[in-house]
DNA sequence: GAGAGATATGCAACTTTTTGCATATGATCG
DNA sequence: CGATCATATGCAAAAAGTTGCATATCTCTC
């Protein structure tokens, strides 16, 4: 299962709680591998179970209390052993290609009214890695390894959604005469 | 369940066996859903006794017999109030982008030889995509709406393999210097 | 006639993901 | 004081996908 490896490596830099995690995973790792929080908190059992992880109760004032999940040094073994393993690629599963299969058989009108709804995703997500880009990552080069490697995740998000958002509008205009007909 | 719907998009033209179709799910439509064929047989038997499809047993000579399912018109139903309902895209998940993050923790080397591999997947890809656009869609305009949305999932494969190979060009550039020292 | 390979269909166990629900603390605002 | 929101953690059931195994027919080749 790679969850566990994608929580490992969100917790090389620092530990985290469950709730840190799940915000990882709603942004930044998260681009390129969601989960939901419920996964997240029981993965985090697993891992600590297996001594992969550490955890720590930590009382708070002002908010409810937390569990903080260190790396261990056997975690971070596993890690490492992990990233020199074969990596698995799970294409994107997307309904609306298949639902193009459909144009000409049903009514392609929600097609084309889905592909407008999807270039604004696609416009706002380029915007905001766009943004991250400019801020953190302006030169590349003379970046430190790790940032190096998180930039290259975050120009393959670039590049993915610039592709996306040329592609829906090659769409639009190619299916938007049948949708009006 | 979207692979059901999957499976009945595939027998909108005419019907097929379950073997058949999981080749469809190597190819075409499977290059945007892949579908084991343990998963197809499983299904196609729910869809038949859900009454969205139709079995018929085929004895063939010259090789085993087959089951042929075909649309039943409440299936056909079910599939235009798919195609009009809400799509879900379910983004890729990544290994290799995940381990781009330990790229300066772990060893990058073999994330650079894994980069390389993929490179060459994607030229593949790429290549066979192109081909088939060439022998069949090369006029996209003067297709029929059927197979103008048909030619639009295969543009967006075309145009998702040309960003990958891109990346991963790019990718390996900025990397390989990592990994010799 | 033995073996390999395409055709054809399936079971069972397991892992992974999704969905819906549940709970509790404390802050802030009206 | 009540409502709402951010923080924080979780259970349980169902759906979906993966993995390994199993079987059978028929063709073609050695």
């Amino acid at each position: 299962m790679a969850l566990s490896h994608a929580i490992m490596t969100a917790l090389l830099e620092e530990p985290l709680s469950g709730y840190d995690l799940a915000r990882e995973f709603e942004t930044s790792l998260g681009f390129f591998w969601h989960a939901s929080h419920q996964q997240i908190y029981r993965e985090l059992r697993t891992l600590a179970e297996r001594g992969w992880l550490e955890a720590e109760g930590v009382a708070q004032a002002g908010r409810p209390d937390k569990i903080v999940y260190a790396l261990t040094p056997a975690g971070r073994a596993a890690l490492d052993q992990w990233v020199a393993g074969p990596s698995r690629h799970k294409p994107a599963k997307d309904d609306l290609l298949v639902k193009l299969y459909n144009v000409g058989a049903s009514d392609p009108a929600p097609v084309v009214a889905e592909l407008r709804e999807r270039l604004e995703t696609h416009r706002r997500n380029l915007a905001l890695y766009r943004r991250i880009r400019d801020r953190h990552y302006r030169d590349p080069r003379s970046l430190p390894p790790r940032r190096q490697g998180i930039y290259l995740a975050l120009l393959a998000g670039i590049r993915g959604e610039e592709t996306a958002l040329a592609w829906c509008e090659e769409a639009i205009e190619l299916l938007a005469p049948l949708a009006e007909s």
